[in-house]
RNA sequence: GGAGGGAUACCCAAGCGGCCAAAGGGGGCAGGCUGUAAACCUGCUGGCAUUAGCCUUCGGGGGUUCAAAUCCUCCUCCCUCCA
């Protein structure tokens, strides 16, 4: 009897690890572990919620933080449910900035969620991943049930959030439904019993504001489990798709690879850190080596990029991105597949060739290309604006360092 | 209900009768260099034609003027304050 206690307190404490490894904050850990505790006294497993807004249907890197955490608790045999904001998607904008997005249709809603769902199953084991919709339960409330919620919090708590409290300040609006925003996502837990909840530090207001909703409907809160917010590849801003300095997962492995090469050093280590691609330990010590010359901070970059398209494809494709780059960039060579073009005219003017293989946007443009050096024929840079090209067939036109078309005569 | 502020190119933001295709920054693109699509430096960044030049753009319409992003007027939208 007593041992069978010891082993699950082993059990506990290894669940307690795995869950928290690469969080920022876990609220709480006491609770976490008494419901750990409990679920492997019943055989009951937790349930972990997670939260997508279908409205950007595109996963990149800042997600997988927390998708990669879930598919961890996943892996604990605990129950995840992927919930769908269909319905806070419909009514619009809650996110801080002052553009009111569109309304989505049903059906546009549904078209994302759908992209989403399949991405997040790049991640996640879609065996035993519930998927649920936000506007199963919040449709059907009536206003009544809307007041009554809205009556278990206060605006001094609502203006407790930093983003409420500096735009009030500033003098910038706050318009009501932003307010009801955390109340919904609070609903949502209250309607799933969640035990455990995964967000970014950016949701950590939400999160609280859940633990506290949950209370007053008579449950138990939720664990809060946050998450580091990945920065972009601009190294400024946090990844977003509308800010366009994201990595898709669902991007093709050239694509992964390159733009993971063109993260500045300082970023790397940070997705080193916050992807955990590998155990801190490790990197600290490349850290410490590539301090000390000892390491090629290219390398390292390179090491990560092969883990990350290996992630979400396979070791064949991260070497074939590696050397495609290598080829590319290192060599200043072509890669292997590039798209043919089968130019209007033989001879074409170059302008027109470059505009033809969509390369400028304007005959101004393919033409400063050309007097800015852009622009080769089989590694031979054509500077002249008039010249016309004969094409005898497999000619490379180069323009810039990563834009290819293979000619064809017609 | 009252008073005020604002709308400028992909984004932010100057300009407030001509020298404005419109400062500056960001982003993007290109070149150089390199360790790479890092960093750094330089250039370009409305279109057509590239010689000159022409056309379109400063929330929308209408005006004043030889000439407007800049002045007047109406409209639309946004924001703030007072009530």
């Amino acid at each position: 009897m007593a041992s069978k206690l010891r082993k699950q307190e082993r059990e506990v404490e290894k669940q307690l690890e795995v869950i928290g490894d690469g969080t920022v904050e876990v609220i709480n850990v006491d609770e976490l572990k008494a419901k750990l505790m409990r679920s492997l006294e019943t055989g009951v497993p937790l349930r972990a919620k997670l939260g997508a807004d279908p409205t950007a249907p595109d996963i990149h890197l800042g997600h997988s933080v927390v998708l990669k955490k879930l598919r961890e608790i996943q892996d604990l045999g605990h129950e995840v449910v992927f919930l769908v904001g269909d319905f806070t998607a419909l009514i619009g904008d809650p996110s801080g900035r002052s553009k009111t997005r569109p309304s989505l249709s049903p059906e546009e809603v549904e078209e994302n969620a759908e992209t989403y769902r399949e991405q997040a199953f790049k991640i996640l084991d879609p065996e035993k991943t519930i998927i649920d919709h936000n506007s199963r339960w919040a449709g059907p409330m009536t206003f009544r049930d809307v007041i009554e919620l809205s009556g278990k919090y206060t605006l001094a708590r609502m203006l407790e959030r930093d983003d409420f409290r500096s735009r009030l300040d500033n003098n910038r609006p706050i318009s009501i439904h932003e307010l009801l925003y955390p109340l919904l996502q609070a609903y949502d837990s209250v309607a799933l019993e969640a035990d455990i909840e995964l967000g970014g530090t950016d949701q950590k207001f939400n999160l609280m504001v859940a633990r506290d909703i949950m209370r007053e409907y008579g449950q138990e809160p939720e664990i809060a489990v946050i998450m580091p917010i990945l920065v972009g590849t601009d190294g400024a801003r946090k990844m977003s798709k509308s800010l366009g300095n994201y990595i898709g997962v669902g991007e093709p492995p050239e694509e992964i690879y390159g733009k993971v090469m063109s993260v500045t050093d300082e970023v790397m280590l940070d997705y080193y850190r916050v992807l955990r691609v590998s155990s801190e330990t490790e990197i600290a010590e490349m850290e410490a080596r590539i301090k000390s010359g000892e390491i090629n901070p290219k390398d390292a970059k390179k090491e990560l990029a092969k883990r990350l398209v290996k992630a979400y494809y396979d070791a064949k494709a991260a070497g074939a991105a590696e050397t495609t780059f290598e080829k590319v960039h290192r060599d200043g060579g072509v890669p292997d597949e590039i798209p043919g073009l089968t130019p209007s005219s033989n001879p074409v003017d170059i302008v027109s060739l470059i505009r033809e293989a969509g390369f400028a946007s304007s005959n101004t443009e393919a033409r400063r290309l050309v007097s800015q050096g852009a622009v080769y024929i089989d590694g031979e840079r054509i500077t002249d604006i008039e010249s016309e090209i004969a094409i005898e067939g497999g000619e490379i036109l180069k323009v810039g360092k990563r834009r290819f078309a293979r000619l064809n005569a017609d």
